[in-house]
DNA sequence: CCATTATCCTAACGATGTAAGGATTGTAAC
DNA sequence: GTTACAATCCTTACATCGTTAGGATAATGG
């Protein structure tokens, strides 16, 4: 009753009476997705972490399966960023910049397991068509399209041949193959890092989409 | 109380005084998944399937993990005959034959997405120790063995140079990736097959393991 | 200032995983 | 064949989850 009166210290507070309610789910949900995994992620378990009811949710997402896209989204917005900082640091070389946006690709999955796993998680895309859909699909393709773009650069470039689909499949294959392994596989990889396998992985494609041998 | 006298339509009796129950379950489990997906996978709807309580199938599976882990364990099964029947089928040369395991292995995705996306579902392998938990274990192993040897033989047969692990490793990400793409991707992949998409990809990679220019 | 609307809470329903205790049936020893 | 034992199955029950309904409270617009 008052409780939720004397509660300001987590920040902000721009939206209506309260809190900003939906901001502090979101960031609950993303901690309880990292600390119990997927399983461990339950609606009211995100409403006790922000000290609201359990039915306070339905106010700002309409399902479960829509916080969810949202916390989804965030993830693709940070995976975004993080492939094309990659590149950024990677200087001019088109396949350079290429060859960097796998290793981030691989480490991200590798530092937020819980989160890449969701985001390529097609049950949990069953949500309702409506924006909350769209809005995920937008961020899945976007994250395609800078991939796909580098893709392109390169073979602009004259440092990759083949048709760019192609090229953009077995690039995007072999590179969301090894960090789905190394987060979900049944098979240890020893102790090499994982950027030490990605560089594996990336230098076998690369060998390949250099050689001038694709069809 | 004497309903369950009287179904033996379903077949074979060959265990304890009911029916074979846990064959029962089992099956009734794989068509669930099949049906309704992972969400929809719940231990009562099994038991309901199987004409039994909900209690029952606790005398035969001490979770509900151990009835995935089950499950699993024949995925992993299935997916080992269908790699070596296709590389038997593929004749005499290594690299055919790595080729077309390559091919079954997307084909096997396809075909059963519900399995193969349990089958590299880690959180589902959160069964307690045991025999179960090793089971499963051991399947997702023999099932990277299968690939891993034919892997060394190309190697032997001169057709594929590299380090055994590394050509494995690449091998496997990019199969794996391709599959994972094609039944959970955000992407959609036109209108081409999944053999079509599975070609294009492998050879990709064959061009770089063939080509000597791996470290 | 008042009505409207957004936000939140309490209470409840059905479904799920699982445990406890009792009933029933097959197996085995006599 | 009868009797004891163990395996199998059922009913009941509990905690948790997603979700809905109806009522309270606080911010907003007129």
């Amino acid at each position: 009753m008052s409780r939720s009166r004397d509660q300001k210290p987590t920040g902000k507070r721009d939206t209506y009476h309260h809190g900003d309610l939906r901001r502090a789910l979101l960031e609950a949900g993303r901690d309880v997705l990292a600390e119990r995994g997927v399983d461990g992620l339950s609606l009211r378990e995100v409403a006790r972490r922000a000290h609201v009811s359990q039915a306070a949710p339905y106010h700002h997402f309409a399902d479960k399966a829509e916080l969810v896209s949202a916390i989804v989204q965030r993830g693709f917005d940070d995976f975004v960023s993080a492939l094309t900082a990659g590149a950024e640091e990677a200087g001019e070389s088109a396949l350079a910049r290429l060859t960097a946006m796998g290793l981030r690709y691989v480490r991200f999955a590798v530092d937020q397991p819980e989160v890449f796993r969701l985001m390529f998680r097609p049950e949990l895309r069953q949500v309702e068509p409506g924006p909350a859909a769209d809005a995920m699909e937008a961020a899945g393709l976007a994250s395609y399209q800078v991939f796909r773009d580098a893709v392109k650069a390169a073979i602009r470039e004259g440092s990759v041949q083949g048709q760019v689909d192609d090229v953009a499949l077995a690039a995007w294959s072999i590179v969301h193959g090894l960090a789905t392994i190394l987060v979900d596989g049944p098979v240890g990889m020893g102790d090499r890092s994982p950027d030490e396998l990605a560089t594996v992985v990336l230098l076998a494609l690369g060998a390949g989409i250099a050689s001038g041998r694709l069809p």
